[in-house]
DNA sequence: TCTGTTTGTGGGTAATTGCTCATGAGCGAA
DNA sequence: TTCGCTCATGAGCAATTACCCACAAACAGA
């Protein structure tokens, strides 16, 4: 009993330094005089308070939600960057707001003096984020493609976004001069022995950053729009538990990538190895939920950028 | 981010920065990497979270010799709301604590669902608490001034705390366009004959809970440093007993109204009937001891938030 | 009473933070 | 266009705080 009430006292007592610190506004060596006590013996109240969770802050802004979520997120799939945006109800459209905080992450790593190889995948998301790019001048970086930037007519895709890119900043850039799909394994590694490619892939490995799209399945996926695959293809890949894509690579539900031939003919880089490169992958809307968090769950990705209404769907999967 | 330049996205960038400060708990120099800045940009926009009111921090814990004392008052004085924050010799703030306290206690009126009406007076304490109030969606309930808001040169008085509220906490307000003190009887009771005037003081009659300062009496008295009174007015009505103030209205030692001409010429909306309305006293400090006790005396009001020192005062008068 | 353990204390020091200053970019007025 | 103003920035430095360590007091069990 003594010890139970002494006790209550230290708390009462860190109760009090707390308030002394955090709401008044003194500093340790204040509320030590006051108090009749050392220094130390201030700081260990005042850090008692913080660990007792006496002391409440709190943040009133629109941002605290989307940072707490962003926090729940990275706990909960070992992320290394999460960022999330207010969502707005009222919008229709896939990429507002992500663009804006891509680009705006896209232009921290760019800023960084040291060099670094930054890789991009392709998509409308990441196409939009590119847009918002301000023009920098990085002649010390070097930004490369996940993906072919080519056709399956042979024209240069829609989302190819690497020049886009290299457009707005002034960097090194290493395309893919390949189609995202390719007909046969033969085929695929046939093309990739070619010498520009060859560097590009083993750019790929050394990637300190990577930006890409998720892609959604279905009868109106990217892949299908923009002609590399076709429906009844994509419903055969549906029917053998395919989730989604990132750069042409086919993942389940598990986030782990498809053993059928699918994958075989993707001409893609690699993704980069998620021990040593930040893969932040760019998406939100219910039309990606399931993409998303297979990709999360299989961690093919450990950074995310999506909006509060994604976030929240995440959590509760 | 495009335009770094703008004003809410600088605001953004605070709240983000005091959220990984205070909340996540991250070192300056780990905010500044995360977010691509500088360590004296990082500091900076956390000092700013601080000053725009964006960080509240409040201290969750009942120190035992504050509710004991705490106790003891509402025995005393048949307290029906008694909240004592510890008392920090070393500051000369009026307000510190107080308005911590306040605005909890506000707060936890407003989460109310049942719609309430929430009354409050005016003067540097209730400003300082209604300035710590989170932003909430309050349309529930309806918040009125007990006093007027217009000075004694016609502008808007100092210390009208309605519209900072309302600010806030987005709810139906009541505001009084009159001024504290007017010149005759026969001209309070014109203004007070107008439509917008007589829903308000309808409203009075009906509060939940009241909130208000003490006006101390003396040549730096509120009332006298804002206009309404001049020092000789300010020293005949202490020659007649007065001792306090509330919203204007003059009361002697026993926190009796005083019977003089005074309170005929005070417009403000008499305080509401303290056996069905919590009536809540905010007031510290020597100089408010007097004006404090005489209140309490007087069931002027039901309801205190003061501090340890005060409440020693008060218990040993 | 002795002994091992827990808990608090003060000293010392490295890390962190707050502040001031000089600089330069952005912007509106002349 | 140029001037003057404001404001954000980064550097350096001083103040403040957090952490580590050894020691002492309190305490429980033998």
């Amino acid at each position: 009993m003594a010890k139970r009430t002494e006790t209550a006292g230290r708390l009462d007592d860190a109760a009090r330094a707390g308030w002394l610190y955090y709401v008044a506004g003194r500093t340790q060596d204040e509320i030590a005089s006051t108090m009749g006590i050392s220094r130390q013996s201030a700081q260990r109240l005042v850090s008692l308070a913080v660990a007792e969770r006496l002391i409440k802050v709190r943040l009133d802004h629109p941002i605290a939600e989307c940072l707490e979520l962003g926090e729940q997120l990275r706990k909960k799939f070992g992320l290394v960057h999460v960022d999330i945006v207010p969502s707005d109800p009222g919008s229709s459209s896939t990429t507002i707001g992500i663009a804006e905080a891509g680009a705006a992450e896209i232009e921290r790593w760019l800023k960084k003096s040291e060099p670094i190889v930054l890789a991009v995948g392709t998509g409308r998301t990441l196409k939009a984020a590119i847009d918002q790019l301000p023009t920098m001048e990085c002649p010390q970086h070097r930004i490369m493609s996940l993906t072919g930037n080519i056709g399956p007519d042979g024209s240069a895709a829609y989302y190819n976004v690497i020049f886009s890119m290299a457009d707005a900043v002034k960097a090194r850039h290493y395309p893919m001069p390949l189609p995202v799909l390719v007909s046969s394994i033969e085929e695929r590694d046939l093309l990739h022995k070619q010498s520009l490619v060859q560097s590009t892939l083993q750019l790929g490995r050394q990637a300190d950053v990577a930006f890409v799209g998720i892609g959604e399945l279905g009868a109106d996926a990217p892949l299908c729009l923009d002609g590399f695959l076709d429906p009844e293809e994509m419903a055969r890949l549906m029917e053998d538990g395919a989730a989604g894509e990132i750069c042409g690579w086919m993942f389940d539900r598990d986030g782990k990538l498809l053993d059928g031939s699918i994958n075989e003919r993707v001409a893609s880089v690699p993704l980069p190895p998620r021990e040593t490169t930040t893969v932040i992958g760019l998406a939100k809307g219910k039309r990606k939920y399931l993409a998303l968090l297979a990709a999360l769950r299989g961690r093919m990705i450990n950074g995310v950028i999506t909006d509060e209404a994604t976030a929240r769907y995440l959590l509760s999967a």
